[in-house]
DNA sequence: AAATTTAATGCAATCGGTTACATTGATCAA
DNA sequence: TTGATCAATGTAACCGATTGCATTAAATTT
């Protein structure tokens, strides 16, 4: 509890004899000091125990260094893996990142928008929230030029930088597939069909059984908001229906898992009388009985491409208003709980 | 694009003709400004789209109502319910965090630790990397008085707050629970040693062998690293064990389903033939088939208590470092994969 | 009416780095 | 020898909000 006194580079001036100005630049290395200068400052910067104000810095620099990552929620390892893919990237151009997170919350969304904006973040890099009604919150960024990029939950009308996967192809390939397991009467379990990931997956589900020729029924689509609760409710539906379903697809592992669950209690048998598909492949999908048929998501490439595309911007080097959506690969991953053919 | 120039309190106060410290005052409610003031500046602060300097305004309050949040992964409900908890007690008091995560490598955690300490957080909140060796880069928030509290994964010879629940004991029900159901050899898949939580687990464990007279045999307990590589290798280690073990009690509940999975998979049936036990209460536990029995952790109760003795040492309220250790209840919960006699 | 208290606001120094623009002394070319 | 060039360092003005200490005017007391 000594509370030493904090040390500044003015402190090391005076024990040196040298001015506050060769301090600040020996420290970082500028090429105008003598190199014996520079020992000298610096060993003398570790002795006293020295540490930078990055206050001080940022505030006369105009400049923080640092970039804000807004998700939806921390807890499942697509998201990790875009995390851990933005860290790698911004790590090695010298920014910080701060993580923001909303629960899948659009108040908190807005708030979180609000605390990285005073925070005065360099860039920001977002995916949105379940119920995230406009971008009005984004408004005070792209006011002050402040560069945006959006992943995955991304906003269709907004015209500026953004990283996803074809989410429409993937919903296809997940449903062509379990047709071509012999799956006639597929039930499709939807998020907020506000937000693209999940209109984009009903979009490819329905273009897979016209081209099949199956018919579209409405009520095999369940839209809710993938909690457990919800799903649990939406096994009970799926188990009253008649004639029964033969196949699930379900917009994420979690709620996929949730009703396999669910039925399998009730007797069902996971492949044969229901297969099921997930998405994301969340660890999850590897740990269910039986292994759950997913799409793999490459979040670390999906947060690799999104700080490198807003680090270029903010070394000028590129405009981050002129790239155009990019749309990473993802693949379908078969596993035996769709498998119903050898 | 257009970036606006930044409005300070200075445009602010000659838009309205006062000064700048009027202003400062006005936006901040203070009591010595007069309604009609306050009002003015507040409305022409949001006319012109002000926003405070956080750095100007920290470099001057030397202080930053920030506090950090290192944990060692994001990926686990206990943690993120861990960080609920904290931000519902910080974000009472109107301080911000910034959530580090050191991906359970000890490199990482000094490289957060040091820059946390860079961008001054006011307090720090902390649970140890699987293989953090020393409390060395913690040293320099001790030596600033800033005030740190460890959480879940602590060391013991640390003299500061705590808070923790009492893993002897837990590991103690677990096992006493395993052996009431009529196991008798009993596996133990331990992590690291070095860490409290695993050493007291094992400790919890023993104990319970010794109360019901069961030899305790080294070569049942398997300590690793818990990713999945391990436990798959620990799933082929327990096939190959004469006589086979009738039981296994992991140390969380990853673990313990990747376990149980790659048993299942060669026709062992759980419980019958193998009880299992986990740790953590992590979704993957109610969703395992057959469900997992493992250990309630109170995350958000350890969240809000440890945020709150930081919160009450920072208004002085309090010293954390009288603050002794504090020990939260954790409980057993019963499920299908350990129920041998119903 | 004079003295005192209270309310509202202003002045100016301060927090700690950064950097454009000197300054100094040394080295080199002519 | 003189002027030019260069390397190394210094000077001082920022960046924007905060706050102790005035100051002024209005309200209240004596």
């Amino acid at each position: 509890m000594q509370q030493t006194k904090e040390i500044t580079i003015y402190d090391l001036a005076k024990a040196l004899n040298i001015s506050p100005a060769t301090v600040s630049r020996g420290l970082k290395d500028h090429p105008a000091i003598s190199h014996a200068t520079k020992k000298r400052i610096q060993d003398m910067a570790r002795e006293m125990g020295y540490r930078s104000n990055n206050f001080a810095s940022n505030l006369r620099r105009q400049k923080t260094n640092t970039i804000g990552v807004m998700v939806h929620e921390l807890n499942s390892s697509f998201i990790t893996s875009v995390l851990s893919g933005i860290e790698k990237v911004t790590t090695a151009a010298d920014y910080d990142i701060i993580i923001a997170h909303s629960s899948e919350d659009y108040k908190k969304e807005v708030a979180n928008a609000s605390n990285l904006f005073h925070k005065r973040v360099d860039g920001l890099i977002t995916s949105l929230a379940y119920n995230t009604e406009n971008l009005d919150h984004f408004e005070p960024f792209i006011q002050k030029g402040i560069p945006l990029i959006f992943f995955d939950r991304v906003e269709p009308q907004y015209p500026g930088a953004k990283v996803v996967i074809d989410n429409m192809k993937a919903g296809y390939d997940v449903t062509s597939h379990l047709i071509q397991q012999g799956c006639k009467r597929i039930v499709h379990i939807a998020g907020s069909l506000k937000r693209n990931v999940y209109a984009d997956r009903l979009k490819g589900y329905r273009k897979a059984l016209e081209k099949n020729k199956l018919a579209f029924d409405e009520s095999m689509v369940i839209e809710n908001d993938l909690s457990e609760v919800a799903c649990v409710e939406a096994a009970k539906k799926i188990l009253q229906m008649k004639p029964r379903p033969d196949a699930v697809f379900a917009c994420n592992d979690f709620a996929a898992v949730v009703i396999m669950q669910a039925l399998t209690e009730q007797g069902i048998r996971v492949p044969q009388d229901i297969a099921f598909a997930g998405f994301n492949n969340d660890t999850i999908a590897r740990l269910s009985i039986p292994k759950l048929t997913t799409v793999n998501y490459p979040g670390i490439q999906m947060g690799e491409i999104a700080a490198s595309h807003l680090m270029s911007h903010l070394n000028g080097e590129s405009n981050i208003m002129q790239t155009s959506t990019v749309i990473i690969k993802s693949e379908l991953i078969i596993r035996d709980s769709s498998l119903r053919k050898k």
